[in-house]
RNA sequence: GGCCCCAUCGUCUAGCGGUCUAGGACGCUGGCCUCUCACGCCGGAAACAUGGGUUCGAGUCCCAUUGGGGUCACCA
């Protein structure tokens, strides 16, 4: 049996999506699931719109999900392309280059070869002739597109010109798609599609289809709209006498707004989603929730990554197009923070107090950290939950205080009491606080409720904080006494 | 417009002709737990787009309609 091969192989135009992440997630949980390898290769061919600093940002974010690229650019192609950057891997491979600029002799080759076996033809029509021509067809209300008016000229190699594959007309293609199943073409819809651009650069068709051959690629995972044009590739691979990949064309994932995910739409950034405080594995395990399930009856949503490779298969893959629910996935980003070892949970919390401007010491975040872990559902929810264990000066939300039948003097009673019993107490531990103040309550007649949200406010400024009495042992009793006294100044009709 | 793809709760999905009075998850919601908030637990509302076939029997197969989407570039 051969090797699985599949790819990842985006155009540097900007950052990827989402949605072009989950294309990558796919084709590595296939390859993986076979024992197989999973590339990454360049498509940068459009000289135009390659933006500096998009290949650096794949390399990341795949990297931050944890995907292992097996064959991909090496530090030297990536130093050719003048994105070279510290702490950049050094990939390469057996099929390299991986960067389509760094290829341009073998499209050529190739479309040499097309042309001189009758399957492709240069073609020195300007681009003005072009325009021309396809007002004259929309004037006709006839499709617009290629003539084919050099197919017979043998325009010289020596002119400036472009090649194009001479698409056969009347001719059906029928193929299957490993998601799809049977999809079939009566005739093909398409004209003489450009192969080598007039700079010498190839276009994705030819490119793609070298490159998948060259580089052994078995099982192509790309989106939806490449289906359309699924026949010129595979025409080609007939003209090359190639065999063709398996090809899966996946369905797209849109905004909650079921609109395309776009620049627009929150969360679809990869690097959003890290700086707002989402971990990688429940990013990744949601995404692939997205347009696949296991089947088989399971109801099985959360997986590890891998439980995730054991189980992935095209097979149980969706057609009909999905949305991306920011929802949905934070609740998954919860489940995970809370599965988190302690230690774990502490190291990836870090980056976001420092973030936040809260740099608590170790033992101190420690003794709360298990508190707040089950309350947070993204990292950056951490820090407003335990700011109040800073040294710095309270904001309390004075006016919370006094709802539900709680006035001044009742609250003014319940601080003093509790500053009383807790200066006397010499064991400051969750169980010893819980009965002093427990024991405040009752002997006011207050239910323990109400009376410890006069405290919380007290001593932590807040309505939400952590469990009352953890957060008073962790603060400590100097301190917890310290914000009662306070408190008491800083309500109303006092002194 | 031509061609192609798609269609189960608001969302992600299970379902591959009978076991579907359609199951799970998120969200919503009632309750329990409870010092707030979460977690956890118990319950509820919520879907097979429509119309024809095929079949003893259709969410499941076929066709049409409708509704989405894609594509028809010297962009990928």
């Amino acid at each position: 049996m051969t090797e699985v091969r599949t790819r990842f192989a985006p155009s540097p135009t900007g950052f990827q999506h989402m949605g072009g992440f989950r294309t990558a997630f796919f084709a590595w949980l296939l390859a993986k699931h076979h024992g197989g390898k999973f590339l990454l290769r360049i498509e940068d061919t459009d000289r135009e719109r390659t933006v500096p600093g998009a290949i650096r940002f794949i390399i990341e974010e795949l990297g931050w999900f944890g995907i292992q690229i097996d064959e991909g650019p090496s530090r030297a192609e990536l130093r050719a392309l003048g994105e070279d950057w510290d702490g950049a891997p050094d990939v390469g491979g057996p099929c390299g280059p991986y960067v389509q600029s760094h290829r341009l002799p073998r499209y050529k080759e190739v479309a040499e070869q097309l042309i001189a076996t009758g399957f492709a033809y240069r073609c020195d029509c300007t681009p003005e002739m072009l325009e021309r021509e396809r007002l004259e067809q929309m004037a006709r209300k006839e499709s617009p597109g290629y003539s084919g008016y050099c197919r017979t000229r043998n325009v010289s190699a020596d002119a400036k010109h472009i090649v194009r594959f001479k698409i056969p007309q009347r001719r059906s293609v029928t193929f299957h798609d490993a998601i799809r199943g049977r999809v079939h073409w009566e005739t093909v819809p398409l004209r003489d599609t450009v192969l080598l651009k007039s700079d010498g650069f190839p276009t994705y068709h030819l490119a793609a289809m070298v490159d998948d051959h060259d580089m052994k690629i078995t099982h192509v995972l790309r989106g939806i709209e490449w289906l359309s044009s699924a026949p010129i590739h595979l025409l080609l691979y007939e003209a090359l006498g190639w065999e063709p990949p398996v090809f899966a064309h996946l369905p797209v994932v849109n905004g909650p707004d079921g609109k395309k995910l776009s620049k627009r739409t929150g969360a679809a950034k990869s690097s959003e989603l890290r700086e707002k405080g989402f971990l990688p594995e429940a990013v990744l395990n949601y995404v692939s929730l997205i347009g696949w399930a296991p089947g088989q009856g399971s109801d099985q949503e959360v997986f590890t990554r891998d439980e995730l490779i054991a189980q992935f298969s095209l097979n149980g893959m969706n057609e009909a197009s999905g949305v991306f629910d920011p929802v949905k996935l934070e609740w998954m980003n919860g489940l995970y923070i809370r599965k988190l070892e302690l230690s774990d949970f502490i190291k990836r919390a870090e980056p976001f107090l420092k973030a936040a401007n809260l740099e608590l010491p170790a033992e101190l975040f420690a003794a709360i950290a298990p508190h707040v872990q089950e309350r947070v559902k993204m990292l950056t929810e951490i820090a407003p939950m335990v700011d109040f264990l800073a040294e710095r000066p309270l904001e309390r939300q004075m006016d919370a205080m006094f709802q539900k039948g709680m006035d001044a003097a009742k609250a003014r009673e319940v601080l003093t009491r509790s500053i009383a019993a807790l200066e006397v107490l010499e064991d400051f531990s969750v169980a010893g606080i819980d009965q002093v103040l427990r024991g405040v309550a009752t002997e006011l007649g207050l239910k323990a409720g109400p009376a410890f949200v006069v405290l919380r406010i007290a001593v932590t400024g807040k309505t939400v904080t952590p469990p009352l009495f953890e957060s008073f042992a962790v603060l400590g009793k100097d301190r917890v006494l310290s914000r009662l006294r306070e408190t008491l100044n800083l309500i109303p009709g006092s002194n």
